[in-house]
DNA sequence: CTTAGGATCGCCT
DNA sequence: GGCGATCCTAAGC
């Protein structure tokens, strides 16, 4: 038997948040060229009180609500955006934010927008994603299928991390965060494993 | 190393 | 009117 190298099988979006939040550590994401690895996910659900779809579609979350597959963004605290991909549950809206990426692609662009040379900060944090890959809320709404967005499926198994959501305040034991086992690349490290 | 505070605004109560 | 699925900087130990 081989060992880890194996044809990437498209991600399911049409599936519980918590399944693909799972599987995209590890997978390639890239916005007009800019990316690199996903390393760090958390998942957010229809009736999960953190979620922002809890108390039922609004103009903000919308897009939760509609077709998988897509991109949501918003704005957080006033000031940063954070990126989600949409995934569906029994036809209910739910997301997985992006919360870190191992940078490989686009790093002059990266490090332009950011203001900073190539380090570990460059990707690690939600907001911080979302303004090395140039996501606005001009984004929501859009395929993650299409142009300019690509992904692609981890090529081989990563060592998972799983641990309790970061900055919320309800369902806060809900050990929906998950990582690449290791990265240096994680917005934060997880609890030591038990 | 850890903690504290400010920036800033759309959304909900 | 209050409060975030955050980040950065400065100060304290």
């Amino acid at each position: 038997m081989l060992k880890s190298s194996r044809p990437a099988k498209p991600i399911d979006f049409n599936a519980p948040s918590e399944q693909v939040a799972r599987r995209l550590i590890g997978a390639i994401f890239t916005v007009d060229g800019v990316g690199g690895r996903i390393v760090e996910t958390e998942a957010y659900d229809r009736i999960d009180p953190a979620s922002h779809t809890f108390s039922g579609p609004t103009p903000r979350n919308a897009v939760m609500f509609g077709p998988a597959a897509h991109v949501y963004v918003y704005r957080s605290y006033g000031i940063h955006w954070c990126l989600n991909f949409v995934c569906r549950e029994e036809g209910h809206g739910a997301g997985v934010l992006i919360r870190a990426i191992e940078p490989l692609t686009g790093l002059d662009a990266m490090r332009q927008r950011r203001g900073l040379e190539p380090s570990r900060l460059l990707c690690s944090g939600p907001g911080r994603v979302a303004q090395a890959l140039g996501i606005t809320h001009g984004n929501n709404g859009m395929s993650l299928l299409e142009a300019p967005f690509h992904i692609e499926a981890p090529d081989e198994d990563y060592p998972l991390a799983t641990g309790p959501r970061i900055g919320i305040t309800k369902a806060v034991d809900v050990p929906w965060r998950f990582g690449l086992a290791g990265s240096k690349f994680l917005s934060k490290p997880f609890p030591k494993e038990a």
